[in-house]
DNA sequence: TGTTGCCATGAAAGCGGTTTCTCCTTATTG
DNA sequence: CAATAAGGAGAAACCGCTTTCATGGCAACA
């Protein structure tokens, strides 16, 4: 974005090109062999202002044709040293980009992904985002985002809409479109899912294991002496609340526990819930002494509902969050929670995402869940 | 992404359409009067499932050029009510998407907004972000996403890709580039700018009054009877902490309280800043009864560091934060936090950039911030 | 009835690249 | 030394769409 002057390059350096003699009178192109300085013609220096070198000005002042142009920016067949470097030369002295469309059109590739995500607001899924797009951060290709908001028919737009601008390649974040309508649209696009597990998927879904994750949170409590564990669930047909359930069950079960309707609390994901859980309970006057929550955000809410109460954290009730957003670190106390790396997450499925579109044979890292242990669980006297 | 089948919409419903028959015997183009099922042919059953139907296919199946299919697509220009009705048919029978590039190569519009973002876990301006999706929703736009990472050379580099990308138009978030940069840039190219004041901006920049909402803040705590208030400092080098900072001395000022350089501690937005800020405090054992925080990150970090020395919010020390993210209503207790509507300015920079893309007149929404009342400040005794 | 002029529409020329095809040079081989 | 292979580079076709240009038909006007 500096001042652009002849035989300067974009950043200012002195520059020296190949004189490019383009159809002589020989009939045949010629290029002198010493380098000489080929000043900036005053159209040359229009285009440069108005973003539009094409790869004929190139082309021109390289004295060459465009075809080979076109080689030496793809590398797709060897070319005359020469003749590279006076494209080199005049591509960067006259700051050319290639129009991405104009690729796309001819070269079929797009060199843009799609990423669907749900957002409003999740902490885990907008780490996740934020992965993805550091991990596509200098790889060329650009992420096309859309928004799906946890609706069936929104997300099966989005996804049309993505596959319409011709995205080489899909990151879905979680959603709950259809396995069926997946696997039509991932034989025509790579399609890479996180934050879902879907049978079939395996090698191009990143997740973390809900069900263990759950059990290893749950018997965290439990190894504190807790037997009146209160679990208070996500959305009823959200497979990660699903699985943590079924993580909880199992841990109840190995430890010889039985499982009491009493303390399972049916909420979402909203903080909302935990405020409404730890009502709920003191309402009926279930007796518990710790909570799993289903993120952290309902931890939160617990949290907050049991000091109203005057209940305190942790030497009366326990809680474990799942998430470990950064906050969780910053209550007070400290909030113990599952971590789900998502950021990594999101990094991870750029990268495969790459490795598929290439056709190469990927491999996705093992991202475990981990506990991250505060001060929000107390030992039972 | 229902299974295709001859005579059927996208949808399974039953379609007519009428006969095209192009370069009949007669030399013209004829069409017959009458409503008539045409099967679609194996050749372009192929062509819908590698969703490569082109407006070549669409204007052999409803006998018209592929002019008038461009002019019915566009309502460049009139079309006979007969044949519009019949190119609409086709789209709708063969599931025609324009090819986005293409047209964007032709047209010279990519339908395409570049949103720079500076990211990296920051709630207010991931809030922002999510707005900006969200006011594209649905327009026909999509936003293409890079980020800044708050470094000078990165966000030139993205804002240059995604010109070099053609965006139609570019939203930045945030970022420190430099005014003469973006004075430059935004001739080239339609651009709003959200959180972050710059001198000739106005109308195309959206943003709190930092130095107002700084003001306010601090003369909350005043009307609460605080006269040694401390303030956590932002960035040294960002707009916005400076003009926090700004209005926390006008308020001081104007309360006859003189400005104590020991209570100004220079932190950043991070919550680690938070715990520093009162352990410095602390340390020197300089005496305060408040702290004005950067942000709620680093009020989080403040409160939390209090509380591990035993110092009691608010009966001891009141807490002001800024952002007002989700979590501050969830402490304990709540925090009094300064709200910047984050998704509104998102979704305004969205709408303003579409009306100056339109080359319309403008006008940005007056998006006050607002001070969120709650219980981290008590009246002193 | 012979002009004028507008409408609707098809043909064709780009948009800026990639890729195939062809041809001309050189190096390799028997 | 003739014959063949290989390498380098230009011409031209093509990607799917927009837009200009040209034209034929038809209503309006004198």
């Amino acid at each position: 974005m500096k001042a652009v002057s002849p035989y300067c390059g974009p950043d200012g350096e002195i520059l020296t090109i190949w004189l490019g003699l383009a159809n002589n009178q020989f009939g045949r192109q010629r290029k002198r062999h010493e380098k000489i300085l080929v000043p900036i013609s005053p159209t040359e220096t229009a285009k440069m202002h108005s973003n539009s070198v094409t790869i004929n000005d190139i082309a021109d002042r390289a004295g060459v044709s465009k075809s080979t142009v076109s080689r030496v920016l793809n590398s797709s067949s060897p070319v005359h040293e020469d003749k590279r470097k006076a494209v080199m030369e005049a591509m960067k002295t006259l700051g050319y980009q290639p129009n991405v469309f104009a690729r796309s059109l001819a070269g079929g590739r797009s060199m843009t992904v799609g990423v669907s995500t749900q957002s409003v607001g999740s902490p885990f899924y907008d780490a996740v985002a934020q992965g993805v797009i550091n991990g596509f951060a200098g790889t060329g290709y650009s992420p096309l985002f859309g928004n799906g908001q946890w609706q069936r028919d929104l997300q099966r737009e989005v996804i049309r809409t993505l596959i319409g601008r011709r995205v080489d390649g899909l990151v879905l974040i979680g959603g709950n479109v259809e396995l069926e309508d997946l696997n039509e649209l991932s034989q025509k696009t790579p399609t890479i899912m996180v934050g879902r597990q879907l049978p079939g998927w395996e090698g191009r879904s990143i997740f973390i294991d809900n069900v263990d994750a759950g059990r290893v949170a749950t018997k965290h409590l439990i190894e504190h002496g807790h037997r009146d564990i209160a679990i208070f669930k996500g959305n009823i047909d959200h497979p990660d609340a699903i699985g943590r359930y079924e993580g909880y069950c199992m841990a109840l079960e190995k430890a010889g526990i039985a499982l009491n309707p009493e303390l399972v609390y049916q909420g979402d994901f909203h903080s909302q819930s935990g405020v409404l859980g730890v009502e709920q309970l003191l309402a009926k006057g279930t007796h518990f002494t710790a909570i799993f929550a289903a993120n952290d955000m309902v931890a939160f809410g617990a949290r907050l509902a049991l000091s109203r109460r005057g209940i305190r954290v942790p030497e009366e009730v326990s809680i474990v969050g799942f998430d470990d957003q950064p906050e969780a670190a910053l209550m007070t106390p400290p909030i113990t929670s599952m971590r789900q790396p998502g950021f990594e997450m999101g990094e991870a499925a750029a990268s495969t995402l790459m490795g598929l579109m290439r056709d190469e044979s990927i491999e996705i890292p093992h991202l475990p869940a981990e506990l991250k242990i505060r001060e929000s669980v107390a030992r039972i006297r």
